[in-house]
DNA sequence: CGCTAATTCAAGCGATTACTTGAATAATAG
DNA sequence: CTATTATTCAAGTAATCGCTTGAATTAGCG
């Protein structure tokens, strides 16, 4: 006879994980997290909570075992367990945009452009950035961009593009993408290049859902 | 320029999904309420657990989307609100089994005749099935049955199974499934079944996980 | 060695959670 | 209408959570 004990056992282990995503701020530092390994310290200040607070989270999340740390002299870098854990949470924001209506209301709110920002999908985009018929464009911070970054993709931080300009070619249709499916990064990026006359659209989804359909990304070179 | 509270806003609504799913005893509904639809009566019977404190945790699990509510009568029947959701528990299992020691610790613990229970995957057992080379064996309440079945699948529970045996052919090899990976309930009709002489394996998952490979579902003649 | 910076630990506090108990609603049966 | 049954609501309590603050730990640097 099988012991009903090993599965409420079993339960325990599986809510541990759902109360670590049960935070909004570790929400956010799991985000972060799958586009690549940072110290407390960064997370902290990316995040705009205390350090301790933020080290607090992040225990959490490693007892959960949705992140990995690894110590480095006198910093702790933390990172993401696998990809796993990124499709969980793909998991969880399907399960939102089918079912909660608040979620749907949130994406038409503010990214009500969305009809005129068809996103691209990744396999659209593997297929075209073959034939180099587009320009792919990575909005997301550098140190991000040099974990890695889709093949043969350009980095220009949101904040610089507006300055940059130049370095894109007008003649080409641009991608932008950043972390994610709900990361603003990119349509902020598809909006400015728009309004300076380049086709652009975006990614649907970031470097991590590109990651977890199995397509190859670029290691990076710090 | 995009608003930064809205993806805050978004990070909330997820939190309240993986706060729906970071109690065990809401797991526990969860995984009753993606075999049939049900009661809250007959839930907190299942588990053990209060009505009043079914009812709560039944509420938790509707005001984050997970479940739906339909009234009859007297009754109020709760469902799973979609397949999405069945994906979302999935995806919290293979966290769990891929960097949960502990978890890895338990199913060795209980289930340690893995080895000699080798699984059979849904494609397959869908391939063999339709050769009728298996009798599909469904150990799960009556109810649950009659809420949706694999395709050929006979339903004998397992507390009636010794008493029933007669009624399985001892030629074919018999593959036995219940309502998840974690349900103990095909292990010990494999158990059972290997005792007395049958050729049985059990199905790798239950009823949610085929319906959520795209595999076809009879539908109940209650 | 003492100094500084990154991280964790420990204590404390208000807010939330899980569960219980008992009453309030709502639908059905007599 | 009254009694019964299913469900929800409301109040209360112990435990937990999220965050803060300040001290302890650990590693590098002059």
């Amino acid at each position: 006879m099988s012991n009903p004990n090993v599965k409420q056992q079993l339960f325990e282990q599986f809510a541990r994980i759902g109360t670590a995503i049960s935070s909004p701020a570790r929400l956010e530092l799991l985000e972060l997290l799958a586009q690549a390994e940072r110290s407390v310290d960064s997370l902290a200040t990316l995040t705009g909570h205390t350090v301790a607070n933020t080290s607090q989270h992040l225990q959490v999340l490693k007892r959960a075992g949705l992140i990995l740390a690894r110590k480095q002299g006198q910093f702790v870098f933390y990172r993401q367990a696998g990809d796993e854990v990124s499709r969980l949470l793909t998991a969880l924001q399907v399960v939102g945009e089918t079912h909660v209506a608040e979620v749907e209301r949130l994406v038409r709110t503010c990214l009500d452009a969305r009809d005129t920002l068809e996103p691209v999908s990744s396999e659209e985009l593997a297929a075209r950035a073959r034939k180099g018929m587009v320009t792919v464009l990575d909005v997301r911070p550098a140190e991000e961009f040099a974990a890695g970054h889709l093949p043969g993709a350009i980095n220009v931080p949101v904040e610089e593009l507006g300055k940059r300009l130049k370095s894109l070619a007008k003649s080409k249709e641009v991608v932008a993408y950043c972390r994610g499916p709900y990361c603003l990064m990119s349509f902020d990026a598809v909006e400015l290049l728009r309004a300076k006359g380049y086709k652009a659209r975006r990614l649907e989804g970031g470097l991590p859902e590109w990651r977890s359909a199995g397509l190859p990304v670029d290691a990076g070179s710090a």
